[in-house]
DNA sequence: TATATGTTATAGATGATATAGAACAGAGAA
DNA sequence: TTCTCTGTTCTATATCATCTATAACATATA
């Protein structure tokens, strides 16, 4: 199982859960399609609460990114619903981005990290469907 | 005063204080050396508590953005001293790019949007720039 | 010396987070 | 049908973060 969590963190378990699943989605890692943990049973795995980990699939399921059914589980959409667009991710991009550039950092600086981040996503997404070519091939 | 607080928003009130002050860093409208209002005045102006306003203030302390001193008051450093690289900042930037590209945004597309922002603060900064050589040549 | 500013301390209210236990609801499997 | 696995809802409690309130302290500057 991918999924790190620090109980200690001052960022709360079932945002963590959260980022972590949409960046496992991001990566490939989570393909569309495939099945998240049963709630009881991430929750055993990690010793914490039945209701963080709902929530933290709640979350994921307001935002689009999972769906949620009795009996199947939570499953990850082909289709994000929401777009982009329509929530805050630009205001929150610009309060990121704020930062590097009042620390006096370059843009083309800041651009290259941002490309390198979107490079590792493609690419693990890449090496995966590889993977599955060749085992299609075999 | 370019400050605007939603105290009803789920962000903590200090943090969109930090978040709006580090913004006004980076577009050039608060240039290194300037000061930031008293800690009770804001408070006053904002109908929020000392407290909360000092809270903000030692956040961007503590992220090396202004010097806090006694009679003088709050402003902005020249050189910010923490470097980014030293903080979770790479990390926060790679959770918050995982959304767009978990929708299947385009590369392309969310690096032409990062662009943007990194624009807006560039052209922000220029103008206020030019203004002042104005200022200086009249 | 007086004053404006940040700093520290104590206390209380409210809401978010996390836990605990129990039960309900419904889809799929036997 | 009945069983069982899953999400869903409910009540309750504990803890922590946030925000407020009041007061006092510390000190650099005028």
């Amino acid at each position: 199982m991918w999924l790190v969590l620090d109980l200690k963190s001052e960022r709360p378990i079932y945002l963590q859960i959260r980022d972590q699943v949409v960046e496992a989605i991001a990566s490939g890692r989570l393909a569309p399609g495939s099945a998240l943990p049963p709630i009881r049973q991430l929750a055993i795995d990690f010793g914490i609460n039945l209701h963080t980990v709902h929530k933290a699939y709640e979350t994921l399921r307001d935002e689009g990114f999972v769906q949620l059914r009795r009996k199947v589980g939570a499953t990850v959409l082909a289709t994000p619903e929401t777009p982009v667009a329509a929530s805050d991710w630009p205001l929150r991009l610009r309060t990121l981005l704020a930062e590097p550039v009042a620390r006096q950092i370059a843009s083309d600086e800041i651009v290259a990290v941002c490309q390198r981040v979107l490079d590792e996503f493609a690419s693990e997404r890449s090496e995966r469907s590889e993977r599955i070519g060749r085992l299609k091939e075999g």
